[in-house]
DNA sequence: CGTTGAATTGAACACCATCAACGAATGTGG
DNA sequence: CCACATTCGTTGATGGTGTTCAATTCAACG
């Protein structure tokens, strides 16, 4: 992963610290948990390979997505200062994860003030996803709030390095998508649909191709902006 | 502020890092900006007094509050890592503000990998913050909205200090609240309305007073907890 | 071949948006 | 001091977007 140009790169001090910070791999199958949503986890981690996402419930059931996870993000800072209030972690494929113990997480920002820094940007990155899709919920209709999100899991997906001949793995269902951008069940498979037929993207059997990126970015009102490499931990 | 039980404790030798780190103050007045939506801020702020909100616009003036900034709040560490793509903050009253050079923000982390950690935690807390708004704007209905954000931000104000005899100041306006939760200015009228007239909440010539926490917090599905003292930049 | 989960579609309705108008409070200039 | 403009809160009427309910299709799988 680290070859890639969507990393920063790193020293070999700092690959050292990161390795003794680590403490062993874990995987997680499709549709269970990362993160319980009932109580904070003891650990952190770093997504190796698969998609993921970070939700809440409402006590009748009632779920919002807050963000999806792709290789490279880091999972559960937002915890470290839970008291108690948090959000679950599910696996949308089958998840590989770098675990981390949280409580190395202050020797390290001690040892090693670069990868501190480093998980600061991730998790101002993270904050900056939340915001846009704060402002999906909030503030655009229901063929905006598709087209969007199509084009951010398309994006994402593709700078993450997975995409294949124009597509990529997309391992969400309707529902997903329903309680990622708080429609309806219902009116996102027609919404979603109407696109469709209106030949702007396309799905076949878990994996999305986007056929016309233009129409998509105007509908939703979301522009790609150059990115700068990501430190990955 | 130090001596507040809402903050923690700091040592001398962080403190004098924190003197280092700043570079001044600045007032800013009632419904100007802090930060310009269109450009990254080539500074840092901490909220010192006043109130303040975070936000984006949509290109056709849709807006959306992202989250309301008090006394203590680290500003615009999310903007480190813009790429262009920020948002904005205007202060809601007039508004004084500690100010960071931003190009300081590493070093500082360098130097003082205990304030790097706060800084994290200012951000891990903002972002929960964002996603409570979200799981609001995308899964609650009209009257779940409001009271949530009722509690919330008399929660937030009581916990900072500024409440007298039940009553917190309350700078913002119905457009305020309906760009916060997502609803037309409208309709947010007459939900806050049916609210009152159940004797829930008053508001008096720029304060508010919580009548009955306890159905609000069952209305909106949304309950305090205890809270760890804040780090304070 | 029956079962299950997901996608799809139609129909009825509710919630919320939009439009329009008005009142109260405040400020401004003549 | 008054005429006028401006901002904000309030309310009613109307309609649309999206929800809810219900049923059907389809693919996958035992």
């Amino acid at each position: 992963m680290r070859a890639s140009p969507a990393f920063t790169p790193v020293s070999v001090e700092e690959l050292l610290a990161i390795q003794s910070f680590r403490h062993g791999e874990r995987v997680v199958e499709a549709g269970r948990a990362v993160i319980e949503e009932s109580r904070a986890s003891p650990q952190l981690f770093t997504l190796y390979s698969g998609w993921a996402f970070r939700f809440k419930t409402l006590s009748d059931g009632r779920r919002q997505i807050l963000s999806f996870l792709l290789p490279g993000d880091f999972i559960g800072v937002q915890d470290e200062f839970a008291d108690g209030q948090t959000h679950g972690v599910e696996a949308a494929t089958v998840v590989t994860l770098c675990v981390f113990p949280r409580d190395k997480l202050w020797p390290l920002f001690n040892s090693q003030p670069r990868l501190g820094y480093d998980i600061t940007w991730l998790a101002a990155r993270e904050e900056k996803m939340v915001d846009d899709n704060l402002v999906t919920a909030g503030r655009r209709n229901a063929t905006e709030r598709v087209a969007m999100l199509l084009m951010h899991l398309y994006r994402r997906a593709r700078r993450a390095g997975l995409e294949r001949d124009g597509w990529v793995e997309f391992p969400f269902n309707q529902q997903h998508i329903a309680d990622a951008i708080g429609l309806s069940l219902v009116h996102t498979n027609k919404t979603l649909r109407r696109l469709q037929q209106l030949g702007l993207h396309e799905f076949d059997n878990g994996w999305l191709r986007i056929l016309d990126p233009k129409a998509l970015e105007a509908l939703g009102d979301y522009f790609e902006r150059p990115l700068r490499p990501t430190p990955l931990i």
